[in-house]
DNA sequence: CATGAATGAGGTTTCATTCAT
DNA sequence: TATGAATGAAACCTCATTCAT
């Protein structure tokens, strides 16, 4: 894969005019509706901009090109996830470390399960030129959030390292995916969090009594 | 996505000189190497023939599309992994949980690892059509695997329900995924492992005890 | 074969802007001198594009694919024949039956003279998909409008039935295909075209008498 | 339609030995089946060869290409009804003109139908290289036995001349065509035979009446 | 700014035909 | 002679993108 400059999916204009707001909304919106009702490779910017009840023209005035759209859907649902478990991570600084891994955990499957439909649409395109660099940085975000966390919990001397916490950050990824492509019944989910904090927690346990 | 009858993906005919044979392999194999180095949009027939050395027309007597291509190689690969994890669930039986765990998660680990070309190609395909259903198919036969491995462990009473089983599979493919995508160093793969062994035993411990 | 349902030839869309209704009727045109310059087993849509002067695209973007294109041109063809003859019946109520005959046969033979070069091209589709049951339904119009006519008879007491005007139909186009095919000059069309008003008239004759 | 030399049609060699003359037949009928179960556009040579159980190879063996193969079973068909109709015509010498046209309609419609699948499934290709010339061919046979037929009536003085007599050619396909196409039942073929046995009773009359 | 007609490169797939076995 | 794997030209059709209105 060639790896072509990233500025080259950067959207075009900033909208300025309300209307115009509204447009590219509309857009974003009609595009995750495509990518779950059609599926990554029947998607074109002509379904995607009658969906948005737009024409093409229209849509190339936001986007200078196709990847550039899926590539601004994903950055915009990899930075809500990420700011909401900076959010966890920097509310429970000082807590005791189970409640910490809670909050962080819950918030995280919270965030993702809020737009499933979201979440599962771009697993379809997250592989595609631009994704893996930004669900890396998106984990870099996160990463750096818990790290930092875990230095103020009050019951633990020697914090787990950047290992570990990648270690449990994938492994949420793991999990949070083979939650979303089973379309749980809420009960489920619930059961299914708990249980991912159990998971977090131990490990967690045993990557801090390891040092 | 309107579901598209799975035996459209079958194989078209199975070849019987010995000529063929070969012809097939290496259609696969080149379908391998073009998902790597160009990635799967650019992937084309026309592409993996040429890879392949033969003419479109050959790929095309043995696959009735490309979506059966990708499917082929999938499936295979797919077998692979859950076939040896079969494998190592039975060798272990009757051992203690622990030497269940580090046994099944080396396994896992290494047979990825071992074609890890084919690995971190595939999850470029695997949200196609056809993907998902393969995937869960091969997490049940794992499922079932490790589910009857864990009843015959000496050392636990009430071994982990499915639940708790496929969130262990789930977390493991989520840090698999994470692993082949950074590319690491075999230093880094064996530390990796261990910890995954780790996350993966105070996990069932936890499990087990909960019941 | 299986019928494919006729949707399936439908136009795609019809034309709002003035260029694209030119553009329509080229590609249409288009269509018929290939199919005369060509054959029908050489009419490629490429070909047709090239010859209207538009794009493939173009094209496609008014007809979903090669048959409907070519049915398009065919069912507005039949319609202008059906409707020719229908007039002529509606013209010839009243008349006594000789006229009735020249009139409609007159008609036939120069509304299928006047575009003798889509009438034979389209000889070469007519066996197509979709092709007899246009025939049919053209046919089923015809038949109505002459039985109507006949009804009108002054010198007729009981008119011909169904099957004897499908029978002179029937006769009608086989001359006129044989006629077609041997492109006649322009006083051989009007002697044939006389014999076959001749040909009609006995037989209605024979046909009236009989009941 | 560029001429291509007809001789490109021809068999590529007459079998000899017994079980070639079988192969040669099965390929025949075999493409007929095709050419109704599947239409013209399908009829491909490998399917061909698969429905007469033999491989491609070996109908390539008979038949230099796929056009000669049409070519061939056209060129079968239109003979037989030639012949059918030359033997009437030779037997109905000097018996009155209506029997004369009785005997030679009836012959005719009988060997359509009697083949009617054959004769419906070649309208579809009849319009391809070489078509038209075959059918013009058998057609000039049909009018010459009819000619010399009619110089042999004992009731006619001046008998009808070409013209009249290929109109009435024309005019049986026409009929015939449209019969076939709407496969009836044996009682209407009856009735329909009897009715253009009087068509062509009535315009031979008039015609002869007219000189 | 918005529209949607037009473009045409390029992808998928078929199939007549050949030829080594 | 029969087979059927291999060929590759060429067909159909899509769709990202542009630009005149």
């Amino acid at each position: 894969m060639p790896a072509a400059t990233l500025t080259a999916f950067e959207p075009r204009k900033t909208p300025v005019q309300a209307r115009a707001e509204v447009t590219v909304e509309a857009i974003c919106e009609a595009t995750i509706q495509v990518l779950l009702s059609h599926g990554a490779d029947q998607l074109t910017t002509t379904r995607v901009a009658d969906r948005a009840g737009v024409s093409v023209g229209t849509l190339y005035q936001y986007y200078p090109n196709k990847q550039s759209l899926l590539y601004a859907v994903m950055e915009e649902h990899l930075d809500r996830v990420a700011t909401a478990v900076e959010a966890a991570c920097e509310e429970s600084c000082h807590k005791p470390l189970a409640e910490m891994i809670r909050h962080v955990v819950e918030e995280f499957v919270d965030v993702k399960m809020d737009r499933a439909d979201i979440s599962v649409a771009l697993y379809q395109v997250a592989a595609d030129v631009g994704g893996p660099v930004l669900v890396k940085r998106a984990g870099q975000r996160m990463r750096k959030a818990v790290e930092a966390m875990l230095q103020t919990a009050p019951d633990t001397e020697s914090p787990p390292d950047r290992l570990a916490i990648d270690m449990m950050l994938a492994a949420m990824s793991g999990v949070m995916r083979s939650m979303l492509e089973a379309r749980p019944a809420p009960t489920t989910v619930r059961k299914l969090r708990e249980q991912l904090v159990l998971l977090c927690r131990s490990y967690m346990a045993v990557a801090t009594a390891q040092r």
